[in-house]
DNA sequence: CAGTCGATTCACT
DNA sequence: GTGAATCGACTGA
């Protein structure tokens, strides 16, 4: 278990600007997850940028909805979606309030309360798929859609925060197309990893289902 | 108000 | 590599 000593909250200024400069900044940083059996903290190393209103593969792209409405609110604070009946994924609200921008949260690697999340994560092989992959890395951390709207730059303690740190070297950082995003044909390389990085999810082009029968 | 499908994961072949 | 699981949000009639 790696110790994470300083606990304080990122600025919420951080999440105040274009959601594809925010993006990158995040790789490297540290997220805790605060539950009553004590924090998990993940260093997220997989991202992707989701840009407003006009971004056919955003949530966002109809406008406001009674799902969606968090990332309409200021920056800073969490949005939550369920899909495929049965996982959740996270996003930090970017941009200034009601440009209803996010950035997914798709990977991270548990630098503490690894025993914590596998509890979540039975069928995790090791402890590099704890959080690889936007549903898994929302189960590891036991966020659900209770946590929609929690403000991850509160100073008074909140179930998520963003930590003050640093971001992984430019350099470091690789981007490309999003992963099974529908609406945008794979055009915007929106999504941001660290190289090299384990926890990294692989690619996935964005397959329209089969038609049940 | 019924039909469609998803910013996915897992078991199985 | 393929298909099932599973349900709520959204769409269009």
């Amino acid at each position: 278990m790696i110790a994470t000593p300083d606990r304080t909250p990122l600025a919420r200024e951080f999440f105040d600007r274009p959601v594809l400069d925010v993006a990158p900044d995040l790789l490297g940083r540290v997220l805790v997850r605060t539950t009553p059996d004590g924090p998990i903290a993940l260093r997220i190393t997989e991202v992707e940028a989701y840009d407003g209103e006009n971004d056919p593969g955003s949530h966002a792209f109809r406008g406001r909805t009674a799902r969606n409405g968090v990332m309409f609110g200021p920056p800073g604070h969490v949005y939550v979606y369920f899909t495929y009946g049965m996982w959740h994924c996270m996003n930090l609200v970017c941009g200034p309030e009601g440009l209803a921008s996010a950035v997914l949260l798709r990977a991270g690697e548990v630098i503490e309360g690894a025993e914590l999340a596998r509890k979540r994560r039975i069928s995790a092989r090791n402890d590099k798929e704890l959080a690889k992959g936007p549903a898994r890395l929302a189960t590891a951390l036991d966020v659900d859609r209770a946590l929609d709207g929690t403000d991850a730059c509160s100073p008074a303690d909140p179930p998520l925060t963003v930590l003050t740190g640093t971001s992984v070297h430019s350099d470091q950082v690789r981007n490309g197309p999003r992963t099974g995003v529908a609406g945008d044909g794979g055009v915007h390389p929106w999504r941001f990893w660290i190289a090299d990085d384990p926890t990294v999810s692989p690619y996935r082009a964005h397959v329209p289902r089969r038609r049940r029968t």
